[in-house]
Order: structure tokens, then C-alpha cells, then sequence
DNA sequence: GTATAATGTAGACGGTGTCAACATCATTCT
DNA sequence: AGAATGATGTTGACACCGTCTACATTATAC
């Protein structure tokens, strides 16, 4: 998260720029987000943000290396939290940790897809997004060992796996129809539910 | 798509910008479409597109009804396309059409999922959206009536089942996580493949 | 064929991203 | 300790943007 000692003028301004743009992206969503507004709220001048993000672009990049590193513990605790070694009750949790992280934080989730981030990354990004990738890719391949659908190639069921919270979670935060599919349910029961549809957890595990 | 017949200044204002918009989205991201440059693209004055998108949310909540409708149509047209009236063969066939249509339109497909425009609908938007929504909705339910996934409540099994074409296209348009994962793969296989995963296909069917 | 509405233009206003020049503070080196 | 240096914040400027108002032009209806 780009610790930095609160040991210069402000205080920590790109923690509190960060921060401050996670609020408004959620409130007021990604459109509305602006350096100025930002400074402003931060009793700042107004150009104080670009020196700790050369541009707005930047802003984004950071709040998604943020959340894909965020992303990525939310994910591998929710394994962990299992005490279990059984790859599909491992992955299983994974899943409905990173949707339950997904639905708690709209912002970071939402920029680390935001298309204009993908554009123009940064090495950071990259290095979030691999640590992410591999963390899950490496329990996906462990279910396929184990079983799992070996009639497709493991990035056919990468990219299945990955899809479901993905795209469940954009549904259910962005779009009409999601939340039109969704009214009236218990969203522990549906995160419970539908992971439970991508990554079954076999009888004996 | 709002027929607009070219009888007056311009020709075709409306329908210019819709469609220069589009490819403004799908060359310079979203992010960079505006009004005035779009005015300037098309001869006009600045404030010409101003008489037919009231502001530049209404421009994004018209492509994205015009979104919702083409992609209601490419997913019945490939449903209908099989000959078929089993339903499983029918919703793989629509999950193939809506996934092939998002990939072929990226700028449409973000503009359906862009979260400033849910957040502030119009009344054509919400009947694009419940059109599209009601056809797939009929069509899962009907696999679910021949044996799908009974376990769990329709809401479930349709959250899912939109989930998959959904997160795959995000992952694979927008996101530096799916482009890695689906590299070197064949579109076309990998489209076929995963929509076989969440709609699979009976033997006798 | 004229009245009226629809469409396009020109100008203005405040807001925004970004840059350059300057000011202030912290840290480092001697 | 004190100066040099770099990091951080400020101010002003510029071009661009969304949007509003007043005005001009064209199509449509009566």
C-alpha cells in the first residue's frame, strides 16, 4: 500500500488521497472522482495530489494495485481461514472470499477492472495482478489434479473460475439486471450458493 | 435505436454520435469520449449533440439501451439459430451468442455494465434491460425444469448462469488477470468451452 | 405560405487536468 | 551545527470540457 512515514507536510497525502478517492468512487462513483475535489476535501491546494500521482491515470493505478493486492490477501486468507488442504474447499473459499471482498469494497473492485487502468499499467500493477493470478491459478490447477473438470485445458477453467465471483460481482454492484436477478435474497446465501455451483466441494472432503 | 430519418440539418445527429461514440470508447476508452470532441469528429458545433443527449450521461444511457437491445437480439438470434427446443441446447447457444456479441463489441458491452449509468436510468433503459433480462430468464428456468441444478433457488441458478458470459468478457476485453490467463488460447474454443462448463450440454439432446 | 417547432450556432461560465515557477520543509553531508 | 539538496506544497496559467442562454436557420404543420 506504498507505506509512507507521516514525516512531511501533510501528514501521509497519498494515503489520504487514496483513501479520500475510495470514499467519493463509492458515494458518488468513478465518474465524479477528481483530483481537485479530492484536494479540496483534503484541505490541500489544488495540484498537491500530482506530486505523489503524476496524473490521474495514476491515481487509478495506484487505488488498483491497492485493491488487487487487497484482492489477493482477502482471497488466500479465506483459504487459509479452512485449516483444510482439500483444494476444493480451499478454492471454494477462495471464491466466496474474494466475492464477499468484492461486494464490501465497490471502489477498489471496481478500479482494479476499470478498462482505463488495464491501458497503461504500471510495473506495480503488474507484479498485484501476478501475485493475485498465481495464488489462484495454483488452486485451480490443484482441483483439476484432483479431478475437476479434466476435459477442458486449465486456462479454459481459469478463466470459468475467475469468471463466476467476477462477474457475479459486477451484477450485483453495477448492473440493472443483477440486482433485479437478486431481489430478495440473502446475499451470504447467494455468495454461499452460487460459489457452490463453480467449485463443488466433493462428499468426503 | 431511436430511427432518426435524415430530414433535417445535419442528417443524422443522433446516430452520428451514438456511433462515433462507440468507436471514441472502443479506440480511447472511456474515459476520453467527449461531447465536444465528438462534435468536432462530426462538423458540428460544439453544443450541436446538446439538442439530442440532454447531458453526457444521457449519451452513455442511450448506447447502453442500445447495447441492452443488441445484445437481447444476438443472444435470441443464436438461440434461435440451432433449430433446437431443448432448452439446454438453446441457453448454450445464447451464452455463446451474448459472450461472442461482448467481444465483438466491446464498447457496447462496457456501456451496459457502466456503473454511472445504472445509477441514474431512464425509462427505455430499464425496458431494454427487463426485455433482455425476461428472454434469459425464461430460458433458464426452463433448463431448470429439465434438471438443472434443482438444488438451488432460480434466482441462484440465473445469477450464475449470467455470471459466467459476463465475468469472461470482463476478464478477457478489460482486465490484465484474463488476458494472461486466456493467452495463446483460440477465442472461438475458449468461448465454446467455457459456456459448456455453466450450461452443459445432456448427452441425448 | 406563413406560423411553429426542431435543429444547429455562438458565446459565456465554472470546473477540471496538467504544467511551470516559486516557496517551504526535511534530510543528508561535511 | 549549518549549508546543500531533494521532497513536498502553493500559486497561477492554459487548454479543454459540460452545460446553459440567446440567437439563427431549417423543416414541418396548418
Amino acid at each position: 500500500m506504498n507505506v509512507q512515514i507521516k514525516t512531511y507536510h501533510h501528514g501521509n497525502l497519498a494515503e489520504a488521497v487514496l483513501s479520500r478517492a475510495a470514499e467519493v468512487i463509492d458515494q458518488e462513483g468513478i465518474e465524479a472522482l477528481s483530483l481537485r475535489g479530492i484536494a479540496k476535501d483534503l484541505g490541500v491546494s489544488h495540484s498537491a495530489p500530482n506530486r505523489h500521482f503524476k496524473n490521474k491515470a495514476a491515481l487509478l493505478s495506484a487505488l488498483a494495485t491497492d485493491g488487487w493486492q487487497k484482492a489477493a490477501s482477502a482471497t488466500l486468507e479465506a483459504a487459509d481461514a479452512t485449516g483444510s488442504d482439500n483444494p476444493h474447499v480451499r478454492l471454494n473459499a477462495m471464491g466466496r472470499g474474494y466475492l464477499r471482498w468484492a461486494m464490501e469494497n465497490r471502489a477498489l473492485f471496481r478500479s482494479i477492472y476499470h478498462p482505463d487502468v488495464s491501458r497503461q499499467a504500471s510495473e506495480e500493477l503488474e507484479a498485484a495482478v501476478e501475485k493475485f493470478s498465481a495464488t489462484v491459478r495454483a488452486e485451480i490447477e490443484a482441483t483439476q489434479k484432483d479431478g475437476r473438470h479434466p476435459e477442458v485445458s486449465l486456462s479454459v477453467l481459469t478463466i470459468f473460475t475467475n469468471a463466476v465471483p467476477t462477474g457475479a460481482a459486477m451484477l450485483l454492484l453495477d448492473s440493472l439486471v443483477g440486482q433485479q436477478m437478486a431481489s430478495g435474497v440473502d446475499p451470504e446465501v447467494l455468495i454461499e450458493q452460487v460459489i457452490n455451483l463453480v467449485v463443488p466441494i466433493p462428499k468426503g472432503a
